[in-house]
DNA sequence: CACGGAAGCC
DNA sequence: GGCTTCCGTG
């Protein structure tokens, strides 16, 4: 819903569900796979396939190795990762394709409705053009242009002037708009937003140092949030530029944006893309040379029978309550707000440090 | 591999 | 609530 009202945004923050949970900022699984799913980066590891809202797990292992960072669970594997999927199936987020395997479903209709209402009321005009995802249906009236509209810099928020009311069939529609923010033949991804992946640096560059794990609550231009929590490098450039955001909704909408900027995490760990954590006391938030130095190992830290998980070894204060989840870079906590990260560092940390120090010298 | 119960964690 | 962990079953 913040695409909706948030111009700045190119990157359309639907691996979120505001008004879900809003004790718990934790990103979800679901979401998680929708953002591997949008990256081209990932098609070797996970991708759109087969069937309308199908997907493939061509890599299990890494697929479970990426959640397992992305959630501080180093002992992540795609047994508990698919127990999680399947948790799905309930919840009508996820079916599985019987008979094909590492083969889900999503059921989009559930996951827009859940994640994007406003999408509903918006629709209605965006009615015209044809499907550029495999497997979708001629007409499917969601276009990448159409919908890139929708989360684009430029647009104003055009569709929400409207008065709206949402015939079924349009809210049908809207399963078809996912796939095309996403991947497909036609779809011209955004610019600047999604750096290459690889293995070995798995988190990769927000060059802008904007994460879009943490658009949900990402604050607003103008908006009256402490500058301290966000440094500005944590600021698209381009939102500096932009007007500040209008108030497009009636009532409770803007009570519910509201709340929305009023929920800004304290403790960002899981939120948090690790890449964008400061190494430790340099003062900067965003360090490729440190990304890719996350698996480039040094000599004699490699864990004796580990061949794949350097920095999710030793990872004994993961699940403690100091900040940090022990990989290298730590997770942030408070530290996003202090640069010197590294004077913060509990005693227990000594571990993770040691081999963060390890790592970068 | 896939499923789902059960318990536990946060 | 949303997993994570473990496990028995097919």
């Amino acid at each position: 819903m913040p695409a909706l009202w948030t111009p700045g945004f190119a990157f359309p923050d639907w691996a979120y569900k505001p008004e879900s949970s809003p004790g718990s900022r934790q990103i979800q699984l679901w979401h998680f796979i929708l953002e591997l799913l949008q990256k081209e980066e990932y098609h070797d590891v996970i991708a759109w396939q087969g069937d309308y809202g199908e997907f493939v797990i061509k890599d299990p292992d890494e697929v479970a190795r990426l959640w397992g960072i992305r959630k501080c669970k180093p002992h992540m594997n795609y047994d508990k990762l698919s127990r999680a999927l399947r948790y799905y199936y309930n919840k009508r987020i996820l079916h599985k394709t019987k008979g094909k395997r590492f083969t889900y479903k999503f059921n989009f209709s559930k996951v827009v409705l859940v994640n994007y209402p406003l999408l509903d009321m918006a629709n209605s005009s965006l009615l015209l053009g044809q499907s550029a995802f495999p497997g979708a249906h001629s007409h499917d009236p969601f276009t990448p242009e159409a919908l890139q509209s929708l989360f684009s810099q430029t647009g104003r928020a055009p569709l929400l002037d409207r008065p709206l009311t949402v015939p079924d069939a349009d809210k049908l529609r809207l399963e078809a708009a996912f796939p095309f923010l996403n991947s497909g033949t036609g779809y011209t991804k955004p610019p600047s937003l999604l750096p290459p992946y690889n293995r070995n640096s798995p988190f990769p560059d927000y060059s802008w140092g904007f994460n879009p794990y943490l658009s949900s609550n990402f604050p607003l231009a103008g908006s009256k949030l402490p500058t301290s929590l966000y440094p500005p490098q944590f600021y698209p450039s381009s939102l500096s530029q932009l007007p500040p955001p209008v108030s497009l909704l009636p009532g409770d909408s803007i009570d519910r944006s509201v709340s929305l900027l009023q929920g800004i995490p304290q403790r960002l760990c899981s939120n948090l893309n690790p890449h964008l954590v400061s190494p430790r006391g340099s003062g900067e938030l965003v360090g490729a040379p440190a990304a890719r130095r996350e698996r480039a190992e040094p000599e004699g830290k490699q864990e004796p029978e580990s061949d794949s998980d350097l920095e999710i070894t030793d990872v004994s204060d993961c699940s403690s309550e100091a900040e940090g989840c022990g990989y290298s870079p730590p997770c942030p906590g408070p530290a996003l707000v202090r640069p010197q990260a590294e004077a913060e560092l509990p005693k227990e940390e000594g571990k993770t440090a040691e081999k963060a120090a390890t790592v970068s010298s």
